[in-house]
DNA sequence: CGACATCTGTAGAGTTCGCTACACATGTCG
DNA sequence: CGACATGTGTAGCGAACTCTACAGATGTCG
């Protein structure tokens, strides 16, 4: 088989230029001329590559996702459900503020609200918020299971409470809001968790 | 003084028209077309009512605000910092999920990052959200002096705190979650919340 | 009523949008 | 090397974008 003329460009770093477009202007602010100018590429080899801009962002939101990974790898390997809390939020801290990249989180700022021709974008990154939110309750649900999270605690609650916490540090961090707010807002929730072995916090 | 035509439309009405907008569609996702065809009105007349797009979304915003004001001033009447804080969250669940308005916060998906020549939307949205912040501050920094919260509490954390779960809500409630998703956030996070007169909670 | 001030709608200017046709460059094959 | 398959850059398509010039409509004044 004919092989053709080979790529010019490299796609994971073509995708980490066009994922930094989307996450400080959002999906519909992050123009192509911008996007190819980051990426350093003209328009065609970006359709031929990736096939329209959705599909650009949901390449970025794969690579994204996969960064992302070995952080929530780190994060559920905590001991018990509070250490998993107190993991997720303290690399959330991080992570929003992380001056490598744009402040906040791509899967909030990326588009919570699109324009016509765009509809289905929020549903996608809410999809890929979700994930974070599943296995923090699949994480929790087996704590019960070891005995580390009180017998009346509800996973699924302290799940989304811990993703609602993330996605409001990132709108927080968005709008410039520094390292050490963020880990303030990360210690106030983590006082909503209930502590491990002890009746203080609450058990829903 | 010679009065000239008056205006054909109601200006207050058409805020309301553009505000749901701007809301459901984020400000660059929300197009000229899109905000004269809901308001009713032609071009030329917005722009001699409004400005400019940015002005319209800056008079959508002091509507929008005028509006929370009135929910704010009940959630400030609470008497103590607890009950406060409860109001906050409940309030924000409720008008988070109105079926009168489009889901979610326009505060937050109004535009957390915007396309080039519209960078100064964010940073009006966040000013605007830390409006919020500062009354509870202010509200807690009293009931301190009240004695309803704790001698070592820290009004500013806790402001902070329920500020971005109340963003976090808004993302929540704009990828379609549904009231009682966000009852159930709001009851976790005010586990975070120090109990009246017990030592329950954290003091921080 | 006539002069004037202001609003309204038509129509479009000027730009940028996402996207692509096409000619050419550059690789792998027989 | 020549045939072929695929990438690249130029140049531009049609549509949508924000915004405005201008003529006519509609009100308040003397």
């Amino acid at each position: 088989m004919v092989m053709g003329r080979p790529r010019s460009f490299d796609t994971d770093k073509a995708l980490d230029k066009a994922m930094e477009v989307f996450w400080r202007h959002g999906y519909d602010g992050a123009s192509l001329a911008m996007l190819t100018k980051a990426m350093g590429i003209k328009a065609p080899s970006l359709y031929a590559a990736f096939g329209s801009k959705e599909g650009l962002l949901k390449a970025a939101l794969d690579r994204y996702a996969q960064r992302r990974s070995e952080h929530m790898r780190n994060v559920l390997a905590g001991s018990t459900a509070r250490d998993v809390a107190e993991r997720f939020l303290g690399s959330i801290a991080e992570s929003h503020t992380d001056p490598a990249n744009p402040p906040g989180c791509l899967l909030v700022q990326g588009g919570l609200a699109c324009g016509a021709g765009s509809e289905n974008i929020p549903f996608e990154l809410a999809s890929r918020r979700a994930q974070t939110e599943t296995e923090l309750r699949e994480r929790f649900v087996q704590a019960k299971q070891d005995g580390d999270l009180l017998e009346d605690a509800d996973p699924a609650a302290l799940a989304r409470f811990l993703s609602t916490v993330a996605s409001g540090m990132g709108v927080l961090a968005s709008s410039g809001s520094n390292r050490d707010a963020l880990r303030e807002v990360a210690r106030v929730s983590l006082s909503a968790f209930p502590k491990n072995g002890e009746m203080g916090g609450t058990a829903l």
